[in-house]
RNA sequence: GGAAGUUUAGCUCAGCCGGUUCAGAGCACUUGCCUUACAAGCAAGGGGUCACUGGUUCGAAUCCAGUAACUUCCACCA
């Protein structure tokens, strides 16, 4: 069978996931077998892969997979967020390329022009999954606005406003101006920024004393009703039942006293602007003092704008600046670095903006939420996060959850005007809002006398059901789905979702299945370029994933992640770590060319060495899966996957297949090679989760197997009992024969010129026709004395001599004797110093004293030997 | 302003409850090799005052306190 010297990826990946697909191998069934669940972070439907979700759903695949390879009925269940204000941004500017202004759209055909949109284009990032090897069940793809989400949703809605939980106020929100509505406190991103801090002049009222206020924000003074100081600011103790008049404006405000005003800063004065800042908000509440809302919606100025009516917000600042100027009303101006909030999704700065809104109060759900994490019921990795965690719900505030967009659940409540008083009706649908108006208002209201809520809700508001919406769990929760597949196992996420999503599904779990909605989160890192920075497009510093994959192979771009990220930390990505990943499956790709060539001998009897190669191998292999079953079960993947690298292309490659190797022409013995086979297909299914596609091709072509068998349904190998003393002495040979190499290196000497070998101690001589054959030995002896015109090697305290055909440069090996003594004495020395301290031998462990006595006599042991040595050679 | 985390080899990290020659791994590096599986490779090597200071202890990379640097999260002063 000719195989080619280089493992080509891009027609094996294909080949399986098609095949994969066809079997139908990630489709999930409830049925009698324990469920292993995983449900997808959907990504947006505006996204585009980037190397976040990579690491995430390699992260996810690997999981997934050897859970299905372990029996577990494995369902990952992959899905899309409609992404409220991101695609109704991505819509709007779709119809502006098209010539056509949202606004002169209605409702509903809006909506026609973004479900074109989502149809068009929500479906990518999906399919680039698959490149990856992602092994999700399609058949249950989902999206968030799909008719059973979108149901469940509301659903949610009508339950949680009859509890009481829900509720619509008019509140001071963050307004993004850009995209037109509120957004929640968790999509603000406060970002530095170089500002100027505007020192102001007030004139106090028929005087002609003024006082100076410091402001970031000049234009705000347009809807200025008072200015505060501090009750005990003897600077202004004067001002005390005064009143001033707001500059350029003139309107005539009451100077207040509150404790809130921080002497320190600025002046010491506060100008108060209701309408355009929490804090001043709380404060024009608690004095009673009028709300001047001086902004239109998209951040111009409105009717009470006066002269400014009209401008930006931004140009009105400058334009402001430079009137009160000229009237001499500004008294100086600073540089001021301060924090200004952004919109998350359009960058806009946010606006402080009274304005109805829907609420979610979340004091009681947030104190469940947070007990069955403080209790590990669920479990973060890495642990740190639970303080995150802790203190966001600890601090919690109410959710906003009304977006005034269209695209997105709309807010099932209905709006009817009785008597001049409006009354609210909360229902599933306007059939069932009309009857309970009717119910509750008499027959004669009509379908036309209710007004449905314009607003949508959160993005987050449908993200927070995902693990029980994708099983229908809302609006059936006693169908078979949902009793089987929830609680989910493991959550996979970005660290930076924790509030907006973890969290909140956390409480929707207990608030709909009384039961946490997954066992573990594992937060990954954050992807970022080898120089720290993370990865965005406007850096363009974010490679292209799909162009990684065919580089490297969609198994090298997986490894290559997995390698640099443990839980939590941050992955300094660089390019190069997937050569690493290529190279492995190369290297894997090899070893089945090599294993392939080999005839095979059915006469031929298997020699000792072999069956002693094969033992060792089988142990090894039941070491290191003792310890990657221990990762796994820490989520360390990966340490799993270095572990598993190392038992390949250490253990085996290097090891145990030049142990069996048939020297060149002969052949194997069939025994041997049966079991290279077994141990070699055992290998590819402990890799496999990491490396589906390779592993899949290679262990086809192992056996030949038949079409239609698939590694993914071969059981995961598991550690068995070893023999630890075995594993030990063969560890001993490994450095043997490394020792001898390295003779070799040192004195020049050709790999083809056989050495021979006297042994001076113990020697694990089982071992010895291995050691023949790796390290090119033509026979091992003991011997009882040092040997002359020899080169000396010493293992543990074993000492090896290794006859040398030509002189020996003496000089050298008197130099290397004298550093080994040296470091010997050096170490006995310091055994000394704990032997010899009574607190020690006294108080520490007995065990622990033991060993050191153990070391002090083989140290002994050594130096003796050395000296020896030294003498021969006359020193 | 508050909190958390990190600091170990050139890079990325592992070192659990203090004690094995404990100072490790992978990559990178050096030297020698195209040895008929693999140069995307083989063999053999070099490399670190465990951030700093002090303390606890017979014994500290590991525990405690402080300092410094970096990162992240939360809050926010106009």
């Amino acid at each position: 069978m000719e195989i080619a010297p280089h493992y080509a990826p891009a027609e094996v990946e294909e080949k399986w996931y098609k095949f994969w697909l066809e079997k139908k191998i990630f489709h999930s069934e409830p049925d009698n077998r324990r469920p292993y669940v995983v449900v997808i972070p959907p990504p947006n439907v505006t996204g585009v892969l980037h190397m976040g979700h990579m690491l995430n759903n390699t992260i996810q695949d690997v999981l997934v997979r050897r859970a299905r390879m372990m029996g577990r009925n494995a369902c990952w269940v992959p899905g899309t967020d409609h992404a409220s204000i991101a695609t109704e941004a991505k819509v709007v500017n779709m119809l502006k390329e098209r010539g056509i202004d949202k606004r002169s759209l209605d409702r509903e055909e809006f909506m026609k022009y973004a479900w074109e949109w989502k149809e068009e284009h929500g479906g990518i990032i999906l399919k680039q999954l698959r490149r990856l090897g992602a092994s999700c069940d399609w058949d249950r793809t989902a999206f968030t606005m799909d008719p059973i989400r979108y149901e469940s949703v509301i659903r949610v809605f009508c339950d949680l406003y009859r509890k009481g939980l829900i509720y619509r106020g008019v509140r001071m929100v963050n307004w993004d101006p850009k995209a037109l509505t509120a957004v929640s406190d968790e999509e603000v991103i406060y970002k530095e920024s170089q500002s100027k801090l505007y020192y102001l002049r007030y004139f106090v009222e028929g005087e002609d004393k003024y006082i100076v206020v410091a402001t970031t924000r000049p234009e705000t003074i347009l809807g200025d009703t008072a200015v505060c100081v501090h009750p005990e600011d003897e600077r202004y103790s004067w001002l005390k039942g005064k009143k001033v008049i707001v500059p350029s404006v003139g309107r005539v405000v009451p100077i207040i006293m509150d404790e809130y005003v921080d002497r320190e800063f600025g002046t010491g004065a506060l100008k108060i602007t209701p309408a355009h800042d929490i804090n001043d908000y709380n404060l024009g509440m608690k004095y009673g003092l009028p709300s001047i809302d001086i902004f239109n919606d998209n951040g111009t100025l409105n009717s009470e704008g006066g002269k400014y009516v009209g401008m930006d917000r931004f140009a009105c600042r400058k334009q402001i600046v430079k009137d009160l100027d000229e009237q001499g009303l500004i008294e100086k101006i600073e540089d001021y670095v301060n924090k200004v909030g952004h919109s998350e999704r359009t960058d806009a700065v946010i606006e402080p903006k009274l304005s109805a809104q829907w609420f979610m109060s979340m004091t009681e759900v947030a104190k469940k939420a947070l007990e069955v994490v403080e209790d590990d019921t669920i479990q973060f990795h890495p642990e740190k996060f639970k303080n995150t965690y802790r203190h966001w719900l600890e601090n919690i505030k109410d959710w906003c959850i009304s977006r005034q967009l269209w695209w997105g659940q709309r807010i099932p409540a209905y709006y009817l005007d009785i008597e001049g008083r409006q009354e609210t009706i909360v229902a599933e649908t306007a059939e069932e809002a009309l009857r309970l108006a009717q119910e509750k208002f008499g027959s004669t209201v009509k379908a036309e006398d209710l007004r449905q809520d314009e607003d949508v809700l959160d993005t987050w508001f449908s993200s927070w059901l995902w693990p029980i919406s994708l099983f229908d769990g809302i609006r059936n929760p006693d169908n078979e789905e949902i009793k089987y597949y929830y609680p989910t196992d493991d959550l996979i996420t970005a660290p930076d979702i924790i509030f907006f999503w973890v969290a909140r599904m956390i409480m929707a779990g207990e608030e709909y299945r009384k039961e946490v909605p997954f066992r573990h989160v594992y937060f990954t890192g954050i992807v970022r370029d080898k120089l720290g920075r993370k990865m965005s497009k406007s850096l363009g510093n974010s490679p292209d994933p799909i162009g990684l994959i065919e580089k490297y192979g969609a198994d090298g771009v997986r490894m290559g992640m997995l390698l640099t990220a443990p839980a939590g930390n941050d992955l300094p990505f660089d390019e190069s770590i997937c050569e690493q990943g290529r190279n492995f499956a190369n290297k894997i790709w090899n070893a089945l060319r090599l294993v392939k060539g080999w005839t095979v001998s059915d006469e031929l009897q298997q020699s000792d060495d072999n069956a002693k190669s094969i033992q060792w191998m089988e142990q090894r292999m039941a070491a290191v899966l003792e310890g990657i079953e221990y990762d796994f079960d820490h989520y360390r993947l990966s340490e799993a996957l270095m572990k598993s690298y190392k038992l390949v292309w250490d253990d085996f490659c290097s090891w145990f297949l030049e142990m069996v190797k048939p020297a060149y022409g002969s052949p194997v013995d069939r025994e041997t090679y049966s079991a290279t086979l077994g141990i070699f297909e055992r290998l590819m299914c402990i890799l496999h989760p990491f490396m589906p596609f390779v592993t899949e091709e290679i262990w086809h072509l192992l056996k030949e197997r038949c079409e239609s068998a698939t590694i993914m349904l071969q059981h995961y190998p598991m550690s068995v009992f070893y023999d630890q003393r075995m594993l030990d002495d063969f560890d001993r040979t490994r450095e043997l024969i490394a020792g001898v190499r390295g003779i070799r290196n040192s004195k020049g000497l050709s790999p083809k010129e056989s050495l021979d070998l006297y042994v001076k101690g113990q020697h694990p001589s089982q071992f010895d026709g291995i050691v023949m054959k790796l390290a090119n030995v033509g026979k091992i002896e003991a011997v009882e004395e040092k040997m002359d015109g020899a080169v000396s090697l010493m293992v543990g305290t074993t000492e090896y001599y290794v006859p040398m055909s030509s002189n020996i440069d003496v000089a050298a090996e008197v130099e290397k004797l004298k550093g080994e003594l040296a470091y010997a004495e050096g170490f006995l020395a310091s055994v000394m110093k704990k032997l010899s301290n009574e607190k020690f031998v006294n108080g520490a462990p007995e065990a622990v004293v033991n060993n050191e006595r153990k070391k002090k006599a083989d140290a002994e042991q050594k130096i003796e030997a050395l000296k020896a040595q030294l003498k021969a050679f006359g020193c």
